[in-house]
DNA sequence: ATTAATATCCAAAGCGCTTTGGATAGCGTG
DNA sequence: CACGCTATCCAAAGCGCTTTGGATATTAAT
């Protein structure tokens, strides 16, 4: 019943490698008889096994993404945007991607079999870290692969990266333009590379305008849910609290608590978040937020960067660097001055 | 460099059969070879080619997924969920998902070619509607598949499903039991089974109850961002409003428009939603709403039932219906009479 | 007409694994 | 000592495709 080149080749009286030749668009076979198996196959639903065809060939036509365990969706409503715009990217290219889960303790494992069993032609990383031994691991394996994010290594590779600096410079300079002195800053653990360079950015701005940073008013806020939410809970509730707030990360939860504490636009405390607030959020009132293109265009343009790593471009020119920009909204003011 | 199954063998002076049966846990090997075996495995980093593991056996351990092209977040923040809980509940029988993206229009022949090319052993079809010409395709070929949500067929298959029928005629018996008469509902297209099936039990709940269900009350918003929100609108502009509102399907439209209009809770008009309100939707109030599990717990779910049938479990014992219960929070009450 | 080039096709050798169908050796039984 | 059993191992045959290295027929060049 199943048909299969051998099948097919007898029924057409061809050799396999002429009907294999004809169908992948060789060029020392007939028009003829391109024709003849063409129009064989269609008729009988030829479908090439892609088992075969991949230990052939060397190739899966596969790109891999590997989500650990349950933080994966943790703090990243958007993430399955970025997911779709990547499938859809790749299938244009006829790639498809395939979705590894690993255990957060034994991800560096995880990483190291999935190459070495050849499931997949390249790799897309995320979640970088400030050091990341994967990136090492897959270069030293010389194994294609984008990083979503970048990290420090000498060796180029191929990453596509917002421009967290200038972000977090960005929002800082605005809040001091605006005469704030007392900032403060909420930020994912440092050790993820997007908070460290927002948190660079921010500091560095402070710096610039003279201002000695105050380690009360820079909280991390732990990467899940109510991580944001707390952060910002104990910094309105500090005897001398800051004027203005910039929050890098779960801007959800910071809006949740600043609600929670009769907060409105206007009355008092300044705010940027990062991100736009999503869609589904209803809110009265415009964010001022630090804006950068992500969801479905990241995913797109991951996966372009991942289809001229096979195509072999020279990685040292395969960088994406999206710069933000501030989308201004009525959450932030001058310091409102008691007395 | 790289270490396979023939120079491995050969460097332990034993037959690939023998390396293979020793690593596979085979009994005809001898304790003493497969720990020499085993040893020498883990120190040459021998990792086996899964393409010619597949192509050997038959297996791919590889569960696959369609996408269609750009609907596939809409309306469904929390679809990521069910991906991360299907991925990690595979994970634990060493199975990968395998997403691969469609355009609409060509869904039934990239199902297809997803079969006949054998790239995963079994399929998980989202997003299924009533009558679903891929649950024929894939029962015909004999496929293994589980579908989320259940379709019209009279061959057994496995599925997970919530009950929306009685989640359609819960909502509505309880605004019946309020006082109202004149109840809402907004749907999503009915060609979707979920949306038939709440639609169904609505109206059944109201005809049980003597009442003629009104046209006008009914209205479809299609599946997009703003479907919802419209839909509310046009109720809302009614000369005659309703007194009561079920949204089947984009409770945030549905709550974004309600707001626009200036509506809050017990200011005349009784709401109930399906689903829960994402943690991330700040609300300062709580929807009455008709809830079922969802999120990673489905596709945990769904994982299960993917593993049983490649285990050869009886499909008609494969169904998970999942009952849904109605959370009540402070957006319904009794209709207020004027005059 | 002869030779060289070209077009068209094919047999067979992999790709790296699993699995079938023995082969060999050790061992207790009668 | 012959026999049957079990334990252990191996050679070789696939799995279904691509690709190498010819072979043969056809056409162009001399």
């Amino acid at each position: 019943m199943k048909v299969n080149l051998k099948t097919l080749s007898e029924s057409l009286g061809l050799s396999q490698t002429t009907v294999s030749r004809a169908l992948n668009g060789y060029s020392e076979v007939s028009e003829r008889t391109r024709q003849r198996v063409m129009e064989a196959a269609e008729r009988l639903g030829y479908q090439p096994n892609s088992q075969a065809r991949q230990l052939a060939t060397g190739r899966t036509d596969t790109i891999g993404i590997v989500f650990p365990f349950s933080v994966s969706t943790i703090g990243d409503i958007r993430f399955g945007e970025v997911v779709s715009g990547i499938t859809e990217r790749l299938a244009e290219h006829n790639l498809d991607l395939l979705i590894h889960s690993a255990r957060p303790d034994a991800e560096l494992e995880t990483y190291r079999r999935l190459i070495d069993s050849r499931r997949v032609d390249a790799l897309i990383v995320t979640r970088t870290r400030v050091d990341d031994p994967r990136i090492g691991l897959l270069q030293e394996r010389n194994y294609p692969f984008v990083a979503y994010g970048r990290t420090q290594s000498r060796i180029p590779y191929a990453w596509f990266d917002f421009d967290n600096e200038t972000g977090g410079r960005l929002a800082a300079e605005r809040l001091l333009a605006l005469g704030h002195r007392r900032i403060a800053l909420v930020h994912a653990p440092l050790e993820m590379n997007f908070a460290m360079q927002r948190h660079a950015g921010f500091v560095a701005a402070l710096c610039a305008a003279g201002i000695e940073p105050d380690p009360e008013l820079i909280v991390e806020a732990p990467a899940d849910r109510t991580g944001g939410y707390q952060a910002v809970r104990k910094l309105l509730a500090m005897q001398q609290p800051p004027t203005a707030l910039l929050v890098d990360n779960n801007a959800i939860g910071a809006l949740r608590a600043l609600g929670d504490c009769g907060w409105k636009p206007g009355s008092g405390l300044s705010l940027i978040v990062y991100d736009s607030i999503p869609f589904e959020i209803p809110l009265t009132y415009k964010v001022t937020s630090v804006m950068q293109p992500t969801g479905e265009s990241t995913g797109q343009a991951l996966a372009d960067l991942v289809v001229d790593v096979l195509a072999g471009k020279p990685l040292d020119q395969l960088h994406q660097l999206k710069v933000p920009y501030i989308d201004p909204g009525e959450t932030d003011g001058p310091p409102i001055v008691f007395g």
